[in-house]
Order: structure tokens, then sequence, then C-alpha cells
DNA sequence: TAAGATTGAGGTATCAATCTTG
DNA sequence: CAAGATTGATACCTCAATCTTA
């Protein structure tokens, strides 16, 4: 007998999970398809990548103005890490702090006119981008299990009420 | 009539983009997930995440060793980037680099005992996160949808041969 | 007391330039 | 000259502490 307990999973054993395989996949195909979709994207934006995302929420909201803290959620980022990046588009004219009407500690992050070019340009680009590197590589049946899926793992690791969509 | 385009989609348009949504999903996803897998990890390895990454890159390696920029690639690092991570890696005692026998400019990382045992008692934690987090919220048919929607993704976003697996 | 927002400290990834070897 | 690896400069994100207002 060996001094292995049976029931003990060995190292071998456990790095060739399929879990592993399955998640690890997953982390590589997302990071590929990013740097294309950046790659792409330098061609209708001078900004970093994180600058497109915040414009891009800005842009998805009815009125253009998104509370600093649930924008910086809405983008992935702490909350310090968010005042930041805000302070560093607003000094390039791409939103503004506004006062919130109902709140005197709120500020409101609004997309300045310059803004709303900068991720018109953008999308013009990311579009067709997104078409070429995710849309047309799957086919329709594929989309939407991909949307399925993307759901209930979203769903299952985030606190309730995260997401409105 | 109006100065717009009827050809030309306007920025409401361009932002309720289905695909723009698509996207957006497997980003959200993606990081939900990993801060829970990367909550958890933290109760098996006082580690940060990206060193776990290149202890599982090492052990999934038959002999336990890598070239430097080879394994690089693999966890999705730049070269430069990596170096630095190896030497905070090294200085703890987790791997050590080898020199390459065939070629003398090469260096190979190499799974030192320490990050052996490392390596077992992150993925004693991580394989269940793995579970909870993401195969059991998704059935068979699921599982082997994401698998191969991710390798078509993959695949396409990577030049030729940067995978094996 | 909690929530929104900001600041400074600390850590680390990327990039370009450089050195060495094939 | 190309490839593997390293270094220094730069950028910027996270975290904890702090200030203001609800």
């Amino acid at each position: 007998v060996t001094q292995t307990d049976p029931m003990t999973p060995s190292l071998e054993q456990l790095v060739d999970d399929d879990r592993i395989t399955l998640w690890g996949l997953v982390l590589e195909a997302q990071h590929q398809v990013s740097a294309a979709l950046r790659s792409d994207l330098a061609d209708g934006m001078p900004y970093p990548e994180a600058w497109f995302e915040v414009l891009l929420r800005l842009g998805r909201t009815p009125g253009g103005s998104v509370p600093m803290t649930k924008l910086a959620r809405m983008v992935l980022f702490s909350s310090g890490g968010f005042t930041k990046l805000a302070d560093r588009m607003e000094a390039e004219g791409l939103l503004r702090r506004v006062a919130c009407p109902g709140d005197r500690r709120s500020s409101l992050a609004t997309l300045t006119p310059k803004g709303r070019r900068a991720l018109e340009k953008a999308l013009r680009v990311h579009v067709p981008s997104l078409e070429r590197h995710v849309a047309s590589v799957l086919d329709a049946s594929e989309r939407a299990q991909l949307e399925h899926i993307m759901r209930k793992l979203r769903a299952s690791a985030s606190p309730p009420g995260t997401y409105d969509d």
C-alpha cells in the first residue's frame, strides 16, 4: 500500500480537473477577444479602453447622467479608483460632475457634447469590431446560449439587485 | 426631413446594439465570478490570484518546468511584467529559475516543493469553489456549450498555434 | 450610524529600451 | 537580425482613512 489516501485526490488529479480547464478557457477567450477589440478601438478613440466603458455606460443611460458610485460599480471599478478616472476624463472634457438635486452628498457624472461625439466615433469602430470578433464567430443559436449562460453565471455570483438588464 | 442620414445609425441606435449587450454580459459575468473565486481562494492561499495561475500552469506541465516567456503568455502577462512576478515568487520560494539545457538565452521556471504544496493546498479550496460558482450553476449541456463557444472565440482571436489544448 | 465621494500610500502591470545568445 | 529575458520609467488601480451629508 502507498501513503496516499485513495479518497484524497493527488495533485496530478486535481490539476487535470475539467472545471479548471473550462474556466481557464473562459479567461483566455475573454482576454484574447478583448485584446483584439482594444486594438481595433485604438483606431477610433485616442483614449484608454476603460474610458470607452465609462462613455458607453453614460451613453446607455437616458439622461446621460449617473451618480459617481453607481457608475463606478457599472464599469467594475472601485470607488476610489473611479474618482481619479473621472478626474482624468473631466480634465479631457469628456464628462462633467453635476450636483445631484436630491442628495448633496452625491454628484452625477454627465456626458458632455465632446464626450458624446467621442463615444459616437468610437462606436462606429467598435460595433463592427464586435461583429467581427464575437457575433460573426458564433451562429444565432450559440449567441443565445452564450447570453443565457452568462446571465446565469452573473446572477449566481452577484448580490441581488446589482444589475438591471 | 431631419439632418440625419437614414443609413447612418444615431448614437441612440448604436448604444442599444445587441452585440454590445452580449459582450458586456460576458465581461460582467467573468468579473463577478472571478471576484467570488478570488474571495474563496484567499482562504487556501496567502498569495495574489496571479500567483495561483502561475503555480497552476506549472502544475499542469509534466516536468513542472516552462520557459519564462512561454509561461508569461500562458498566464496572459507581458514578458517584462512576468519577470517581476517571477522575482517575487522566487523570493517566496515557490519557484526557481533553472538554466535551459538546449538554449542559453532561455531559463525555465520550475515549481519547487514548497510551490507544489502551495498549489495543492490552493486547489483543495479552488476546485470546490469552481464547482460552486461555475459548474453547478450550469447543467451538463450548458457546460458543453460554454466550452465549445469559448474555444471558437479564443481560436478566432488568437494567432494560430497559441494554444495546445 | 451609514452612504457618497475623495485623498494618499502602496503595489504592480505595461511599454520601450537594452543585453545576451541563436 | 531575431528571440529570450531583464530593467527603469510611467501609469493607474486597490485599499484604508477621512470628510461631508442623509
